[in-house]
DNA sequence: TGTACATCAGTGAACGCGCGTTCACTGATGTAC
DNA sequence: TGTACATCAGTGAACGCGCGTTCACTGATGTAC
């Protein structure tokens, strides 16, 4: 517990460069992608020796490690940010959609690099734990919201995907009634949410990334290119999906 | 049009030969993913000098194409196998999820390889594109079997998610209509089949895929995990979602 | 069937490159008295 | 406020590594007559 103190011009040299280094790596990652990201690339665009990169970061998966974890943050910022702003659940889990399209589009490197085949040999820490989480749970707390406004159709007959195919579709199985129900009542992340309606958000969830991977790398080449028209169903769709009116 | 004539001891020893390369550097891919394949280590394992391999391919490059266009086949082929079974259309549909996940599962690096980050610096010849188009033309042709069997719930009413949520979600922008229109009126592989069944069937491949990534790129990691329950709802989901009964 | 020539597979050495990381060092900044 | 010492940032050289690709070559296999 030291006394807060002002910084030293050291200590503020020290920051300065710090962030130099992630930017310069940023933009490395996005001219090459996360194997082509060097420590001697980034040191010598920097002006400086290799070696002298080693006082910031103690291995080159260090440096990985930061920036994946800037990545999962800045992500969720746009998710949170974009939620912030409409006042009606379907308009917010929309909004959260695009936004996350968005900045996977502005940030194509960034985002294969949370979202993409792992890197080889590379070992995700538990720091990235807690940034990850964010968008999740961004999607989480709308259907919470929701749920409290009463803009959620909970019950399950007006859940059904259609009349006919409820039944088949709808229940869940022994095992993944019990998955959800141990992330529903046991955790404090999502208190009170049905296990189907969690589910759900679930298989939405990742139903988002598809979209954006396919979009991103390539799949949608030549067919539903560009891919706005497509995603903007796709949101629409999933929101009814989740539940939400 | 040279006639017919058995292979010579040099031609067979060549196809030989080539498959050996593959089949290496498939081992390699799966234990060090798509950067860690590297000419030299394949042909010190197969006992030759690295030189050498620049007879069978012109390029690492090559050799990696060659490996994308082998990955998209096993994969079509284990997607039309799950297909051949089953007669009724919602079985066919949910046997070839399975099918696309268990491959994917059996072949993590293939798979990341073909629907991970692009490999920087590598751009996908035009070769790769019809053996890509296997997966998705598989299950276009499920939903072609459904509509022709009358398994297809194609009006728009009971393919609507609620039915108080149809008319916001299920109308396709005209921009939307039009991609769709071009590819289910004017092209030959998915001919008759209505712009917003086809819409339904894009958003569902993208998600298949969105599951599996989740799943094998660690997304999933202590909560869904494993996702087996999960995976069999979200296709059961799927099914209903594109009209399947 | 036998010979002369052409084709092709595989060798071995080399080029030129970039990488992550370590280490002993100099010189500047900060701290304790 | 001034001095003596400790801390830290950055240097420069080096280690050891692996890579893709080229090239002149030897020797085996195939082909034409």
């Amino acid at each position: 517990m030291t006394p807060p103190r002002t910084a030293t011009a050291r200590e503020r040299a020290r920051a300065e460069l710090t962030r130099e280094i992630k930017e310069e790596a940023r933009r490395q990652l996005a001219a090459t992608g996360a194997d082509g990201l060097s420590l001697r690339a980034v040191a010598r665009e920097l002006g400086m020796v290799s070696s002298a990169l080693y006082r910031y970061y103690p291995s080159r998966d260090d440096l990985l490690t930061a920036l994946i974890i800037d990545a999962y943050n800045a992500l969720g910022d746009a998710a949170e940010r974009a939620i912030a702003g409409p006042a009606a659940a379907r308009e917010r889990w929309i909004a959260a959609w695009h936004a996350v399209r968005g900045w996977a589009r502005s940030n194509p490197h960034e985002y294969a690099l949370i979202y993409g085949s792992p890197v080889p040999g590379y070992r995700a820490p538990e720091a990235t734990i807690g940034p990850a989480a964010r968008v999740p749970l961004a999607f989480v707390g709308i259907i919470r919201g929701a749920l409290a406004a009463g803009e959620f159709t909970a019950d399950s007959e007006a859940l059904s995907v259609t009349g006919a195919l409820a039944d088949q579709a709808d229940e869940l199985s022994a095992a993944l009634a019990r998955s959800a129900a141990a992330r529903s009542t046991g955790a404090a992340e999502s208190p009170g949410i049905a296990p189907d309606a969690l589910v759900r958000a679930v298989i939405a969830w990742a139903q988002l990334f598809g979209m954006i991977s396919f979009e991103l790398f390539g799949q949608f080449v030549g067919s539903f290119e560009p891919a706005d028209a497509l995603f903007a169903h796709a949101a629409a769709q999933s929101a009814a999906f989740v539940g939400l009116r």
